[in-house]
RNA sequence: GGAGCCUUAGCUCAAUUGGUUAGAGCGCUGCCCUGUCACGGCAGAGGUUGCGGGUUCGAGCCCCGUAGGCUCCGCCA
């Protein structure tokens, strides 16, 4: 770095530098104007240096220095100076110290900002149209500092294990599975589309086609949906893929990757290797996909209990081929009319008709259904249910799947409401594995690919592929979960250009199609595709957990809102009529908007 | 596409049941202050209560609409 404007930054000076003569750069910080002497904090990207200005010395350097305000950048050069006795700042790690200024010049002065850059703004509409003054603030510095460790982490770790970094277009190709995708006019070619990636799929397992056996990239990815905390229309994603490899292999690297991470970015051991559970007792158990096991509240099953039950709206659930479930909320039986309610609202939002509930206050089962219940079947619950006085039980009857997803959607809620989320430094991490390779959607009336299309079906259940009982046909695939979120998911893929034919036309993809839009895959796969498998890392999610975020806006320097703008560059924006005509683009009257 | 919450000074918030001139802290401006570190003291400027309409003798507060932000559902292989 040129001594031009520094020879230090305002963390490096300690005690021993006392006597020397250096030279600082930054912001005013903290202007302490007291009348005769004058303090400023001089702040850079590595923290403060305490700078003094002294009547005595120089009348006329101080009168400048008075004059100086929030967020003005100067260059000071001075002379290290212990403080006077008794006036060590232990806040600071430069507190021993200060620098005596023999000059002072402002490079820049700042006008009166919107915000203070010291003080807490909740106006998250102001702190995006801002977004350079907010990147200022202490916590957003220290994300954007843990986010490059993170990525340093990935590359090293990588590079350490062989991978090499390959990039793959941005400009690429639509594809119909999926998110709805960004498109880019061609210009050369009037009436056609790129489509930007929804994630570099297809290229990274033709690099697997083109030997390059171990691909890493951080990519950018791309897809035009709603937007939520976690997700935003442009994000980072570490995308992995190898040949030659087994699930386990993926696993355990995985593994190491998080370790690194965790180790470099914030010098914490995490324990090594992750629980394993598959996705049918995942479901069962927390009635999620991805379950937060940081606290209890499992899901029991009370279907055996209640096959001969008195209750028709439990017997008939399970004549129905459904379950009968419940979770116990320990010590929740205080619960208020209005936490009810809400608890109601949730089940209904996912598909129970109603919520059926036992409070266990002393000795008395307050319910609507106990008067339904044979002494036996409250005995059953009793155990099973392990109710002791105080609980709250709250019950699903339903088909397997939407009981459990009403459960698991309550137990969270419920979390929340008891506040059994422990801090962020309780880390879980797990693996669901054997995730089922299609689920059939009603409302097209078609199957769908769980994962994506590339998907191996696990090679037991090839059989049940050839009889059509998709449904049970498990796949190779993995997600990586820490804390009830989905960091990253992956699969074995398939190989075999007849084995993908024929998934494709599970899928609704005719012959035709499959030609049109995947037939350069089809193709390369028949000239010696190795096998391979791979997965892909939510980059912006894994920081956000690092960080202890709650949205991955805090760890992007530039994100958009909810509705996908950026405030401050105020995109997207109309395009001219030059542009338009140069892309063979005519806007449809009613999207002509301002 | 749907539901909920929020919007008062540059920032963070307050304002009794609908009742006089909408307040405080920080920031800003001016003056004072020679060892502070969230420096201190005195004085001052700063408001179309997001916007539009309605109810009312009277609206920051009640009603309707609308804009923006956030959270969630749908959606996101």
């Amino acid at each position: 770095m040129s001594p031009v404007y520094r020879t230090h930054h305002c963390n490096e000076l300690r005690a021993s530098d006392v006597g020397r003569e250096v030279k600082l750069a930054g912001w005013v910080n903290m202007h302490r104007n007291l009348g005769g002497v004058v303090f400023l904090d001089l702040r850079d990207r590595e923290g403060l240096t305490q700078v003094v200005f002294r009547p005595e010395d120089n009348a006329e350097l101080a009168a400048e220095a008075r004059k100086l305000g929030h967020e003005d950048v100067i260059q000071v050069t001075g002379e290290v100076a212990a403080r006077i006795a008794g006036m060590a700042n232990p806040n600071l790690p430069t507190g021993e110290i200060e620098v005596i200024a023999h000059e002072l010049r402002v490079l820049n002065r700042a006008e009166d900002l919107p915000f203070e850059i010291g003080g807490d703004v909740k106006d998250e509409d102001l702190r995006l149209k801002y977004r350079y003054l907010d990147l200022r603030r202490p916590q957003l510095a220290r994300n954007l500092r843990i986010r490059d460790k993170v990525v340093k982490a990935v590359r090293d770790y990588f590079h350490a294990n062989g991978f090499i970094e390959v990039e793959t277009p941005i400009l690429s190709k639509s594809t119909p599975e999926g998110a709805r995708d960004f498109l880019v006019p061609s210009r050369i070619w009037p009436g056609k589309f790129y489509a930007l990636p929804q994630a570099p799929q297809q290229y990274k397992q033709l690099l697997m086609v083109a030997g390059v056996e171990k691909y890493f990239q951080i990519a950018k990815a791309f897809r035009d949906e709603d937007l939520r905390a976690d997700r935003q229309p442009e994000f980072s994603q570490i995308d992995v893929e190898a040949s030659f490899v087994r699930p386990d292999d993926i696993l355990s690297l995985t593994e190491g990757m998080l370790a690194a991470i965790y180790r470099d970015a914030l010098g914490v051991e995490i324990q090594t290797p992750f629980d394993r559970v598959t996705y049918y007792d995942a479901v069962n158990t927390y009635g999620s996909d991805k379950p937060d096991r940081r606290f209890g509240m499992k899901l029991v099953d009370l279907t055996g209990a209640f096959r001969q039950s008195g209750f028709k709206v439990f017997r008939g659930a399970i004549e129905n081929g459904g379950v009968v479930k419940a979770i116990n909320a320990k010590g929740f039986a205080s619960v208020t009319t209005g936490q009810l309610a809400d608890l109601e609202t949730t089940a209904k939002k996912f598909g129970a008709k109603g919520l059926a509930t036992i409070k266990a206050e002393g000795s008395e089962w307050k319910s609507a259904i106990t008067k339904f219940l044979s002494d036996s079947e409250r005995e059953t619950l009793r155990t099973q249910l392990e109710i002791e006085q105080g609980d709250l039980i709250l019950f699903a009857a339903d088909k397997w799947d939407r009981a459990c997803e009403v459960l698991g959607r309550l137990r969270l809620r419920v979390a929340e409401m008891l506040n059994l989320v422990p801090p962020n430094d309780v880390r879980d991490f797990l693996w669901v594995t054997d995730f089922p390779l299609l689920q059939f959607d009603p409302a097209e009336d078609k199957w769908n690919a769980v994962h994506h299309p590339f998907t191996r079906p696990h090679a037991a259940d090839m059989q049940l592929l050839d009889e059509k009982k998709y449904a049970a046909v498990r796949a190779e695939a993995y997600d990586v979960v820490l804390d009830g979120v989905e960091l990253g998911g992956g699969s074995i893929r398939i190989h075999e250009p007849e084995l993908q034919a024929k998934i494709f036309s599970i899928l609704g993809v005719n012959e035709q199609q499959q030609q049109e839009l995947f037939g350069h895959m089809l193709r390369a796969f028949r000239t010696g595709a190795p096998p391979h498998g791979g997965i892909a890392f939510g980059l912006d999610r894994i920081v956000m957990l690092v960080c202890g975020e709650t949205s991955i806006r805090e760890v992007m320097a530039f994100p958009k809102t909810n509705r996908a703008q950026d405030l401050m560059s105020q995109s997207p924006s109309p395009a001219d009529n030059r542009q338009l005509r140069d892309l063979g683009i005519k806007l449809a009257p009613e999207r002509e908007s301002s």
